[in-house]
DNA sequence: TAGCTGTTGAAAACAATTCTCATTCTGATT
DNA sequence: AATCAGAATGAGAATTGTTTTCAACAGCTA
């Protein structure tokens, strides 16, 4: 996606929540999008300078409420943010238990048609309304083994 | 599986550990057992009287190691902690992102199946070792709707 | 330009979790 | 049984990622 477009679809997020898409909210956004990976917060403060830390939590929350921004809880010290995956695609995550770290992966079309499908049914017989799945493979990562 | 059996076999678990079964953490397992869904904390406190807090968080973090007990992190405030696999079966979670409740819930055989066989896959090719893998729903419990 | 409203930065407050330390328990040895 | 060493416990203090506060500021509208 191009950065202008990125962008507008961003403004238009934000816009439904009655926020403004700040100097601050851009270079957060900007700083994400180069990452291409989840990111702590002082990944954030390290990459990006003059940005105050209060402004990226709070900045933080307010895009993960519009939708722009996926928040990654593991047992790490530090959530990690990742742009939403409408403004990357649906994927996954490789968590090491060692270093923390968290990647990116995607499984097959067929074994995601798969899961959906399986998990459609298990929702729906739970009285679940289903927001979004997530799954997580943990263990250790190549640089630690 | 009958108490006592789980009994011995947690104790061989901490004693692999070189950590003792006391009475404190015979009863986090019964109160584990009898909840039988990730509890938190607080619930545990409620739960079982006796337990002090320091305790209990430190016994679930020994607990934890031991491979007895699993933590799981979600958005909400509180972990949440059941019983391993080894001794209930495997399963995921039901995440309500209203009320912060999880519930564990099973896919069909084959489902799980074709889950595993594609998590193998990736995981080849990333060279990356895996030590489980975790699925969760999110969204909105019945009662929250 | 003046005025209103939302945002920012720095520091204080907050809260789940971890750590400290004095006391108590465990269980092996005599 | 009595003793002793090391581990576990309870109460509270400390830690630390995150949230909140509040005064100063920026951006929009008239």
């Amino acid at each position: 996606m191009a950065t202008d477009d990125l962008d507008d679809e961003i403004h238009a997020l934000l816009r439904r929540e009655d926020q403004r898409y700040t100097k601050g909210r851009r270079a957060l956004v900007a700083t994400l999008r180069a990452e291409g990976q989840p990111v702590t917060i002082p990944q954030i403060l390290d990459a990006s300078d003059g940005l105050a830390q209060s402004s990226v939590y709070r900045n933080l929350v307010v895009l993960e409420e519009a939708g722009v921004v996926t928040r990654i809880v593991t047992n790490d010290d530090f959530a990690r943010f990742e742009l939403a995956e409408q403004f990357t695609h649906h994927h996954h995550h490789l968590i090491c238990s060692s270093c923390g770290d968290v990647v990116d992966f995607s499984l097959d079309d067929q074994a995601e048609a798969g899961l959906d499908e399986a998990l459609h049914d298990v929702a729906e017989q739970a009285g679940f309304t289903v927001e979004a799945h997530r799954l997580d493979l943990v263990g250790t990562c190549a640089d630690c083994d």
